[in-house]
DNA sequence: TGCTAAATCTCGAAC
DNA sequence: GTTCGAGGTTTAGCA
């Protein structure tokens, strides 16, 4: 970080906070406000929250979060995209963020100031994610026995009409099977979106289509329902498929080599 | 705010953020960081992010959030609840939030800061929001004529086996209505939630049973599949009926006094 | 642009 | 505790 990347005022005075929160806002810094505030949205609903200490982030690309000292959800927010102005009102510093497409604003009224930084954060790092849904998907189409000996893919993401099929393909008897993916335990909404493109595909289909519904766990009801509509249920632990990742991709680079 | 209140430590050496983060964590302040860092999560998923200058919030109630400078979301994050040490590893500051149930853990790894600030926010201010579903639920139970004239409402939130009906009752000929409320663009999942309810109702109610789905918009398949299973729509939109509401309370404040 | 489904979804309520 | 549905969901991917 360079130097003169990071500011911060300790206790400002208003007309210190406007200055400042305008160049920072006109030069694209990411911004931290911490002072007493109330917080008025318009847009795809409309919330008021009554005055109280919190933090403001406004962010590089226009994000704005309003964070009370306690859970993860900011309390109010505006997404990036937003333009966003500062000024003073009376003996009150207003901050507007502005969005169109949705149409949507937030503003955002100070009467007390404590502590206010800005910062040009240089953040190239890469984030990664494992045992998602996307790596049981991979891990099945690598190693198609994770679901039954015989068991040959076909295709995946393949569009019908109500979405997306996550695997498809045929087992040891020549029967089309279609597998539906939850990487937590699978509800009644996975049974029936599993159910929503086999009936979908009986349309097209002549031959018999097996389901399985694939979940490291299923709820009861889920259950249930899987068993009354005809349907099968496969457990599956995202970590072994990320795992099963790791060793395909190791044994590839070692082919490689 | 108290004096004492907000701490702030700019480009401090580790072992002053040790100290001091320790105290903030014991004393359960709010905490913002910010500076060079990577992050290791393991949980309900895993992943990996990479080093880059970040800002790291962590309040009261145990929940931590990294943030980049775009972006609403935060890039890592722990829930609240977590237990949360701070420790220094050679000329690293780690930053460790363990949860359980879900087991889940995150570390953080500085080898650069450059503020540290410690807050403890007092914040009673009431979070209102309007113009939401209930609102929209409420304005039909207060003005049923918002649906059609002679409609009567009997009941809301009713069990029924798939899920929750936003509101039935009677229309003007006595037949049996069934409402299901979107505060925005209703998709086809709204129209096919309405064939469900009154697919199971079927079973159960011997009278012919009206659909009828209520939102400012729909989507023109969520129309054709709406025709196609003859059900109905009812344009509303979700400001008429908080000012509906706001109307109605007035009236109901002045009659009491 | 609009739609469809996933998410370390979060959050709250009901059973 | 589990399950379920709503959310100003947000986000990513694709027609």
């Amino acid at each position: 970080m360079n130097k003169n990347a990071l500011f911060v005022l300790e206790n400002p005075n208003i007309n210190e906070v406007i200055s400042k929160l305008d160049e920072a806002i006109n030069e694209r810094r990411t911004i931290i406000l911490i002072g007493n505030c109330w917080v008025k949205y318009h847009g795809r609903a409309s919330s008021s929250l009554e005055p109280g200490e919190r933090i403001v982030l406004i962010k590089e690309d226009g994000s704005v979060l309003v964070h009370r000292s306690r859970g993860y959800e900011p309390v109010n927010w505006q997404p990036p995209g937003c333009v966003i102005s500062a000024y003073k009102d009376g003996d009150l510093l207003t901050i507007r963020a502005i969005k169109k497409r949705p149409r949507e604003s937030i503003e955002i009224f100070f009467d007390r100031i404590y502590l206010l930084s800005a910062v040009r954060l240089s953040d190239k790092g890469e984030f990664s994610l494992y045992a998602s849904e996307e790596d049981m998907q991979r891990a099945i189409l690598a190693r198609p026995s994770l679901i039954e000996e015989g068991f040959k893919p076909i295709n995946y993401e393949k569009r019908v009409e109500p979405g997306f099929i996550d695997v498809y393909g045929i087992d040891g008897s020549g029967r089309m099977v279609v597998i539906e993916i939850k990487r937590r335990t699978a509800g009644k909404d996975a049974a029936l979106q599993l159910a929503k493109y086999i009936e979908s595909l009986r349309g097209s289909v002549n031959h018999e289509i097996r389901g399985i519904l694939v979940a490291p766990q299923i709820s009861k009801e889920a259950q249930n329902l899987l068993i009354s509509l005809g349907l099968e249920f496969k457990r599956l632990d995202p970590r072994k498929c990320s795992e099963i990742l790791k060793r395909t991709e190791t044994r590839r680079i070692m082919d490689f080599l």
